[in-house]
DNA sequence: ATCGTTCTAGAATATTCGCAC
DNA sequence: TGTGCGAATATTCTAGAACGA
């Protein structure tokens, strides 16, 4: 596409013409100033030859200061013309061969090796670091020719960015005046005349922010896998316990239940010693005596009899416990519910209340004894030779240890003793 | 401070001379070849209303070109200075973005709002969108004031990364040759007038980093919560646990002394037992020295059948808890091992047995009520109307049932039966 | 340290001699020239008075221009010398002034409102700014002045440090060529004229990013942390259920036992009473068939009396469950009910206390065995060594307790008090 | 121990390229 | 085909880190 340019003399056939913006003004003396009349920027496309599009017009010469985007056309200079034809021939070229290495990097090493910028700058003397030598009027003059700034910051920036370290010169730190003075910057792929080694030269990607963000990650990850196995285990550790607490409301249920049986048995011993005792007073009192069997009339049938009865009534109160842990408790709750089975089955007292009718009453009970005491004289008491003493003998001739009958391994042990007998148990299953 | 600068004829009061640097040349003819000779770039003090600095010379003119900063000053131009004055004056009351809005964005409105710039870029006649007009002047000669780049792909691209669509027109879609047309580009919180819309306008962010970052950050607030209710889950745990565990406790001293109680129980059992058998015992042993022994049923053997008896049931028993453990009470289990301290002393029970045999087994029974009745007539036995028959029609006549003295929901419920009715407790609560 | 500085007439008894890098060279004509080649910059020790330092040869003026630090000697230019005298003097008066504000801050705004530096630096029209007008001369020639260094990177880096900010201009970004062109920072605190604020501008330490970051790392840390101690906390909870859990299981096999040897007993007594109701019996029903009912005492009220006693006993223990739930047993409570039914009977235990009346006291027993024995002469008793005294005594060879067989722990606690102590011990567990 | 200087890195925005629908 | 977007690079402002005074 080309341009007609208003005040120039001949005609650029380049591709856009962008105007006079940030044109690149050499150290030019008076002499410059008739160049600087015609200048012009005209932006040249990858596709074209810069070479080519300098020649366009008969009367111009075109320099390209900008790299890869402006070219400056002036008529009539030659000896200009062809220095900045060549520095820019140079920078277009070499920036041509895209390797995957990265425009800074190209472009600094385009910038490093050209002898034409030598002045800002250079190789070092070893070639394998670079010195920028007026810091501020390469940050003024050069970079704007090859980026989209002219600080010097930026261009540090990059630097970093692409690995490059500042050379540290111990020199220049005694003489600390010299902070005028040359950079430098190295960077182990970037050395003179080995421009293979630059595709070695990467971007620093923020590895530091993904570095510190895999490790959070993992951390969280980890956190949230065991806040997640804490929470199943809780709801374990919940399911556990509120079984526990069922298990120890029915532990207290039936520990009311058997205190309450304590307490009938107690009941029931206590009446028997009443019951058995009477008579004795009784005796006493009627002075009753006669002597005749009293438990058996000889045909052996009554025992059987009694163990039936067991049996069935045994059936019976078994379907009852089914009905009370069923249904009638069966409103129920979580909490414990103390049944007090004696008002379930009142009959059950009965022969306690017999008991107490025989034996509370006195004069029931006299009466039996009595009647008893009338009727029939018992031989056991009359019996003069039934004395606790042959009963002992009797148990040493079968062998009978009546203090046996005292548990030792229960009636010795304590709470305390249990407790320990716990803690043992415990500790061994911990083993 | 004034300054008289070399070269320049007139004489410019205004604070500092910066120099030549970085001119803002527009484009110029012929004509302005002369008028670069003097070109100056002054300082204008931040005190100063840089319009009246414009004018502080008599044959100058003076061109803030540079906000706050700098003047370019000419002598004798009065349409270029014009131009220019105009046109820095504008920048310089409307530009001043210290919101926190993008500075694409500012820029954008300000173009667009700008009545200079309305030939390449203005609104719609609604108000709500914008167009660019002639595309390829916008590019390059308007975007490179503003941008660091003169093509129109990146200002759109720009424009997409702030949420900015381009208006497709119906007419357009269908006259494909007027694709040089204006493209028009909208955004809702983009409207003439109102810049107060434009803090609204966000750049879309690449969702990759800051994605991330939110994600981590709802990861954190999701893992403190959950940290949080699992601790107070835990405070409830424990002090559940702990009135379990004190629970527990008092149910081992109830247990303890439930025990003991037990004990007494059964050592006034086995006293009564003694109290009254041994009258019959002491009539046996007289019977036994007097005539011959009764339980021996003649031949001596019973003594060792009741014991042999005995052995037996102790092993039953112990095989028993030992199928209930899972292993013997010698090895070591997590469990609490009950010790059936019956089975430790096997003798305890000798007095029971004992009873066992006078008054379960029939025959035993009978034989020994027999021989007491033989050798000496009990007044109790020789009554055939003292029978357990009778004694249970008694019971009937009281309303007394015996049975009820075998407590069925006792007596026959094993320890695996407890233990079911221990589930179907809990099941219960479950529910 | 002195030093011979070539070129310079004189000798300077300075510290160091820096070289002449950084000078501060002011607008100068073709005069200056040689001004500038003797000029020197030697170091001043803080503890000098840069006064004093300043005529430490005869023909020179030393001027300190980098506060604190460096001092400019050239020969024979006293109006020079005075100008540049006068303005150090002002910088070190006003640094003198040293309140808790940070050097920095105090050089700065020194330098701000210094009108001899307006030149490079200096307010905004609205005074909360300043501006940098000429970056690169103003870090070479004001920089090196008050700091250490020349570099425009520090001061910015200085500025960051203490929370300036730089303004963004849009105009600045129009003309992007100009990128020479001033800077502009600002800082809440730091105003034109008010320097009391100047002692709010504080040193940015380094928790920014710590803040962002240490606090994620915090979280982490802590939320790792409450998870560790709610991981070991489960454990514990974990153990202390398996134990409470074993426990239970014990619990449960205890009561199990205790149930199995309370039937035992129960069966136990039931045969007791069985053998010793059976002669009784059979002797009443004998007697009932004979002669008239025994128990009827003659006016047939005995059945009547025994049941309403039993109704009585039913009354009683139902009224004492209710009051015991506060309730009807169909409400439902939260707490564990063990109702110990004895003590609602207190006649109950009146036998056991009969049986004490009888066993226990000695004298009365032997009377009343005496009595007996006087009345009617019973067969064991009469025999002097099948006494009750004598069973006593044998209790007491044995070591048996009779009033043991009341357990007062037991019949006089009620569930009120078996609460309480149960709260007791709890209560004592948790100190 | 804080402040200052320097080098490097982070973070946000900007520019360019290329792909996909 | 071109619009929208992802991705890589570039530019700018700010912050981190090391070291010395």
């Amino acid at each position: 596409m080309g341009s007609s340019i208003p005040g120039v003399e001949g005609h650029v056939n380049c591709d856009v013409l962008v105007g006079y913006k940030a044109v690149y003004r050499v150290c030019f003396g008076m002499a410059m100033f008739f160049l600087l009349f015609s200048l012009l920027m005209i932006k040249v496309t990858s596709s074209q030859d810069p070479r080519a599009a300098l020649h366009n017009g008969a009367r111009f010469v075109c320099k390209q200061l900008r790299v890869d985007s402006y070219l400056f056309i002036q008529p009539s200079k030659p000896n200009l013309t062809h220095f900045l034809s060549d520095c820019v021939y140079r920078s277009v070229c070499k920036m041509r061969r895209s390797s995957n290495v990265p425009a800074f990097v190209t472009k600094l090493w385009t910038l490093v090796e050209d002898g034409d910028t030598n002045e800002f700058i250079c190789w070092s003397q070893e070639g394998n670091s670079f010195l920028v030598l007026d810091e501020q009027r390469f940050a003024k003059e050069i970079l704007p020719k090859f980026f989209k700034h002219n600080n010097m910051a930026s261009f540090i920036r990059q630097l970093n960015v692409y690995g490059f370290r500042k050379v540290m010169h111990i020199d220049k730190v005694i003489v600390k005046q010299e902070q005028g003075g040359p950079v430098e910057f190295q960077h182990p792929y970037f050395k003179h005349g080995q421009d293979d080694l630059l595709e070695n030269i990467k971007r620093k990607v923020s590895n530091a922010r993904p570095e510190e963000n895999k490790v959070r990650q993992e951390d969280l990850t980890k956190i949230l896998a065991s806040v997640q196995s804490v929470h199943s285990k809780q709801e374990n550790i919940d399911a556990r316990l509120a079984t526990l607490k069922r298990e120890n409301e029915s532990l207290w249920r039936e520990i009311s239940e058997l205190r309450q049986k304590h307490v009938h048995q107690q009941q029931l011993i206590k009446k028997l010693i009443q019951f058995i005792v009477t008579p004795v007073q009784n005796k006493h009192i009627l002075n009753l005596k006669r002597k005749r069997p009293i438990l058996m009339n000889g045909n052996g049938k009554k025992p059987k009899y009694i163990h039936e009865m067991y049996d069935d009534k045994v059936c019976v109160e078994q379907s009852s416990v089914n009905s009370l842990n069923g249904t009638k408790n069966s409103e129920i709750s979580d909490d414990v519910i103390i049944c007090d089975l004696t008002e379930n089955d009142p009959e059950v007292t009965d022969p306690v209340k017999m008991m107490n009718s025989i034996l509370n009453e006195n004069g029931a009970i006299s009466q039996n004894i009595i009647l008893l005491g009338k009727l029939e004289p018992m031989d056991h008491l009359d019996s003069t030779d039934c004395s606790l003493e042959d009963w002992l003998s009797i148990g040493e001739h079968f062998g009978i240890d009546f203090d046996a009958l005292e548990d030792p391994n229960f009636s010795t042990e304590t709470y305390e003793e249990i407790l320990h007998d716990k803690e043992n148990l415990l500790n061994m299953g911990q083993r």
